[in-house]
DNA sequence: TTGTAGGCGTTATCAG
DNA sequence: CTGATAACGCCTACAA
């Protein structure tokens, strides 16, 4: 059915119709009543594909995130899509994984679709090969990211401050008491970086000593509990290890207690992102909370704004706070 | 850029730059080569809005589900977009909580946009409000329910059994030595009802005993805390517990530590979903593991199937299994 | 207030 | 093998 079939019917042209579907003025009321009649009795919407190709907008936006299953990332898409979906905007959601190749390919698909804006939620997507895609597909609609930032005129960037963040929770173990602190790092990411530059920073200026860093090669469980347990076997007198994600220090967690240790007397642990898993652990994890959530519906506002052409700031930051919990 | 900016550089028609992008035979070779290099001097490809006009397919699933954060929910939707993909299918994800109004709703938003087929996952969308919806929205397009049912001619359900997975549960709590099992409910899903019935149907035919049901009134770690504390308290010889999800039964696991109670020699925990937060609680969750990935996963191929007009079963279910580990 | 005509960017049909 | 031409369904000048 179309927009013609509703016009036969209520004898009236294509372009009335067209009129009192988009609440134009200029239709004589009885002429609206009898089309809106008939919308109703058909149950009748316009279709969008043909909208979207003479309106030339598809009022859609893209979402670009690494993998959807990851908690600390569907929240961000949540919001990001709820946000736009209050502003009339659809969201295609694509999982691009953290290879260069497909963020790129993706970005080319969503620019075939000739989206009105783009949201990547994640660091990752920070790096040249993005940045060159972007000017590539799409050298004037906005793009915004949700923790990383790219240097464009129409792309704009929400960052967290991690390596403060980390400072802070260098400091407060120093303030528990603690002597010597080790840091597990998760996969390889801008973010990942900050957060390690935050600790070592704490290490020298706090404490005066080397950093000492381990590197888990994942970031789930298993990684955080096989760390932890060589940790704790080859390292001595740690007393407080500081993991890059929250699900690292659940397998730290778990190390620890198997290793008939106290937390937090002997070993205190600390987590980012204040994730579900945060509080799921027994006993409780402290997080830093990197505010994902504000980084997000922030990253929806700027793009919706972007969108309708309203400028605003380039790059903004969100500040994090550490919810502390029961292992420190 | 058009396809016509493309041809006239080219000095050929249109048509024939079409041909060449949609990789038809009949055009020589030369021609071919000549509009390709234009193609990739401009990385240049077809607005996906007009061909979906044209060709009748916007080439777009449409994917419902009450709440992506929702790591259960999230997987399935990570799967079946993945899978949609690989049929060159994108897919617009929509989370429409669990209120009949709004799934509506974005079963109509989904329709103007004329999307080529749906799937939803959970058993929310097994509900009367729905069903209208598609048969008034989508009455020829295919729609695949992970873990529903709709009776419609094009409609497809993959279920997971429930019901006799949670019968199983009792049984291994019952040649555990158990005495007295209580069920924690989540909410009001036909899915949760199944899990009851299982339940129910155990302590009748196993223990020839009458259930003993508790109302969480929510399904998160908070309520699985409250409602466990309450049972601890309040029933007497309780020596196991199933919950209706995982969540719960991570709070329930707390719930009983900070009572000094033994797991799982006091007592026993079972939560359903074996999702990720069934290992990082200690002692680790035992957990009915519901299979969504293989319900979703196929739920995705019998879309895809069915949008391409290959029938398949309009019902099938997907067998469940415990996956023990330190709460029984 | 209403209708006609043209165009949005493709694809498909039909001649040549 | 190639090019007009007419859809696809909608919106918007412009004209009446």
């Amino acid at each position: 059915m179309t927009i013609y079939d509703i016009a036969k019917e209520a004898e009236v042209s294509g372009s009335t119709v067209s009129r009192v579907m988009n609440g134009k003025a200029g239709v004589n009321r009885e002429t609206r009543e009898k089309v809106q009649a008939l919308l109703d009795k058909y149950h009748f919407f316009a279709n969008e594909t043909a909208r979207g190709l003479v309106n030339q907008s598809p009022r859609m936006m893209g979402i670009l995130i690494a993998d959807i299953r990851n908690t600390h990332y569907s929240d961000g898409a949540y919001l990001i899509a709820q946000e736009c979906a209050r502003y009339g905007y659809c969201s295609l959601i694509f999982n691009t994984g953290d290879d260069d190749a497909s963020k790129v390919e993706y970005l080319r698909i969503l620019s075939a679709r000739r989206v009105d804006g783009i949201a990547m939620i994640g660091s990752t997507y920070q790096c040249d090969a993005v940045r060159d895609a972007v000017s590539l597909y799409f050298p004037d609609k906005p793009v915004a990211i949700a923790n990383g930032y790219l240097d464009m005129p129409h792309a704009y960037g929400v960052l967290a401050d991690e390596e403060s963040g980390i400072f802070s929770c260098v400091k407060l173990l120093q303030e528990k008491g603690k002597r010597r602190i080790v840091y597990v790092t998760g996969t390889d990411t801008p973010s990942n970086r900050n957060k390690l530059a935050g600790y070592e920073k704490g290490m020298r200026l706090l404490y005066g000593m080397e950093p000492e860093v381990w590197q888990a090669g994942g970031a789930g469980y298993q990684e955080g509990y096989g760390t932890t347990r060589r940790i704790l076997t080859e390292s001595k007198g740690v007393d407080a290890v500081i993991y890059a994600v929250d699900l690292l220090a659940a397998g730290g967690i778990r190390a620890v207690l198997d290793s008939g240790l106290r937390i937090p007397t002997d070993i205190a642990l600390v987590g980012v992102d204040n994730s579900r898993y945060a509080y799921v652990t027994t006993p409780k994890l402290t997080s830093l909370d990197t505010k994902l959530s504000d980084l997000s519906l922030t990253c929806a506002r700027v793009l919706v704004n972007a969108v309708s052409h309203e400028d605003g700031a380039k790059r903004m930051v969100v500040f994090s706070s550490i919810v502390e919990r029961e292992t420190t």
